[in-house]
DNA sequence: AGAAAAATGAGAATTATTCTCAAAAAATTT
DNA sequence: AAATTTTTTGAGAATAATTCTCATTTTTCT
């Protein structure tokens, strides 16, 4: 673990919650002038890829990074830009609510393994085991 | 209405489900080459703010265009990108079993107006009021 | 038809993020 | 500890989707 992955760490770690990469990369700076912003998005993406911390990436604005593990949600503030995290359990209800009332919008975006891809794997994988 | 307006009104409502910008682009241009990219993008806008269509916005997804209008969620894959339409009343479902199995990941993306904003707006229109 | 308003198209601008690659740092081997 | 290999860094270029600008064209209104 280099320096700057140890700085860029304990940044999301301590410091303000649901921080873009460039949050990071000014507060990084100020410590340790010299680091790059490449730097601070290759960790940042490595940390977020070993489970240490998490990318919130949302519609429409910057990805962000939380040092929150466990599995929660985000809502975006139209005209700030603030973020808060919402209760996965709530998400239904939200959802019924925000549908009837309009207070707040949102996009879902799911990601799969379509039918003809994972038959394709499964068949790449059933040659190599030939 | 002008004739681009209404070639790509017609192509996002008859062509390929899903499409992106650039498919409506060239497909509008093999009918009327001197169309701009920008006047699609300008009119796949317009048309969606006026809901004539729906502008399916995915994290990590070039935006989408859509002729149904009903409120549904789409399922991108993850190799091809290939889009499908999903159940609204199963996301509460989908999502638990997404979070069992790993089957898929979602982003959910929620935009809403904060308490302090919320505020703001409300003492600006009381100020006009008065 | 003529004037005013709106829409177009070409290309520049924007913005967040990733890529490239030579130099520096770290890890490993002797 | 010196030498060698591997990894990481930092600067800036590249990317890619979308929006912006603005002179020109088209449409609308009277």
């Amino acid at each position: 673990m280099t320096k700057q992955q140890q700085v860029i760490l304990r940044l999301v770690q301590t410091s303000c919650a649901h921080c873009s990469a460039d949050e990071i990369y000014r507060a990084a700076k100020s410590e340790m002038p010299g680091i790059g912003l490449a730097t601070v998005y290759r960790n940042l993406n490595q940390l977020s890829e070993e489970g240490k911390i998490r990318k919130i990436e949302t519609v429409g604005e910057t990805d962000r990074f939380d040092k929150t593990l466990n599995q929660h949600e985000h809502a975006v503030c139209r005209m700030c830009g603030s973020m808060r995290d919402i209760n996965v359990e709530n998400i239904a209800e939200e959802i019924k609510k925000g549908l009837e009332g309009m207070e707040f919008t949102y996009e879902l975006s799911v990601h799969e393994l379509c039918k003809e891809c994972r038959a394709k794997i499964e068949k790449q994988q059933a040659e190599i085991g030939a």
